[in-house]
DNA sequence: ATATTCCTAGAACGACCGTACAAGAAATGA
DNA sequence: TCATTTCTTGTACGGTCGTTCTAGGAATAT
């Protein structure tokens, strides 16, 4: 009953590297080979430790959540309001060099909208948990059905800003459409 | 000087076919086997129409574009002012029977992001196309700083929206959020 | 020391990939 | 009819894919 205890930092430190290298190189190009030639290491070792292929891509997609839901979230959490929030998560996602993790971002999400079952946490959270963040943000005197319709839009007009900016890279439309944006919220709070 | 001519017309109907397999199958099952299988004809009949795989890929993307952006563009060409037409717009996207092609758009937007230089004239197209699209419909009038911002942040807006109902499914709560939006064009036309 | 478990690597498997080649059928003008 | 070009097919090649198997070193508890 002894044998060698198991590393889960090694597992970490991979997993860590393979985003990395998914950010980079895109996410259509992740194979065994490749990837295992860039950590320096052999595919049976990506193997050992991820399983099946699939299973790698679905650890890549939760530290990536992480690296950017967190980063976000931790700019909205503590604002008082939805403006502020909202202005907080723009500021985040907007930034440019965060832009190669957003476009495979929205390369991931793209892939899943067309397979469904293969990422259906994924599919699950990728509004969900925005959803919950930005209903929060506006305080629970906020009308329940007015919060939702708020958040809904705050997330969709920001990702369709975001992809704007990755498309275009026209930085200063995109920036000026994000204010005017922003400065109804502020001006004109809903459900007031 | 001659043998059997070209025939242009088996070329467009192979490509509408593959088309519609891509809407079904989605883009990152695109190889010429399976395609060429349900298609009914041999690879080699494929490749003697299209080139190369990365032709036919740009030949489906074309194809699509003329479905997608034509269809809602006419909506949006003959109608006044611009509120009108972003409604018009939303009410053909955010139609479920097109739910499988805007899938599509949206898998082949997000592999444009990780290979440009493969997609170039898709994501020069891909918000160029509409801005113009939008920008004209505001008239000659509309002063061009606000009529960019706000085609800007209507197609922003939209995309999305669209984004949300094909991962959510929830249809009330988007189409909620997209009235209030469209209310806010319509009671408070930008620039004046 | 030994047994046990984890970690890593190399080789090999069958499957699929894009592409090229050879050859026959079909359709035209001369 | 005949030469010419297009259309279509079957076959085959080299390459990459995910996965499995085998086996040797590394790290632990007894």
């Amino acid at each position: 009953m002894a044998g060698r205890p198991v590393n889960h930092q090694r597992r970490a430190d991979l997993l860590d590297a393979a985003v990395d290298y998914a950010v980079e190189h895109g996410f259509a190009e992740l194979s065994w080979r490749p990837v295992a030639g860039a950590l320096g290491v052999s595919t049976t070792t990506l193997v050992h430790h991820f399983g099946t292929k699939e299973q790698m891509l679905e650890a890549i997609l939760g530290r990536l959540r992480e690296r950017t839901f967190a980063a976000t979230s931790d700019a909205a959490g503590d604002r008082p309001g939805l403006a502020a929030a909202a202005r907080a998560v723009w500021t985040r996602t907007s930034d440019p060099r965060q832009s190669a993790e957003f476009r495979l971002f929205f390369a991931v999400y793209g892939r899943a909208l067309q397979a469904p079952r293969q990422f259906t946490e994924f599919l699950e959270r990728v509004v969900a948990d925005w959803m919950r963040s930005l209903v929060e943000a506006q305080g629970p005197d906020t009308d329940p059905a007015t919060a939702t319709r708020t958040a809904t839009l705050v997330i969709a007009t920001i990702r369709g800003l975001l992809l704007d900016q990755l498309t275009t890279g026209d930085r200063d439309r995109v920036q000026d459409a994000a204010e005017t944006f922003l400065a109804t919220l502020e001006h004109n709070p809903p459900g007031t």
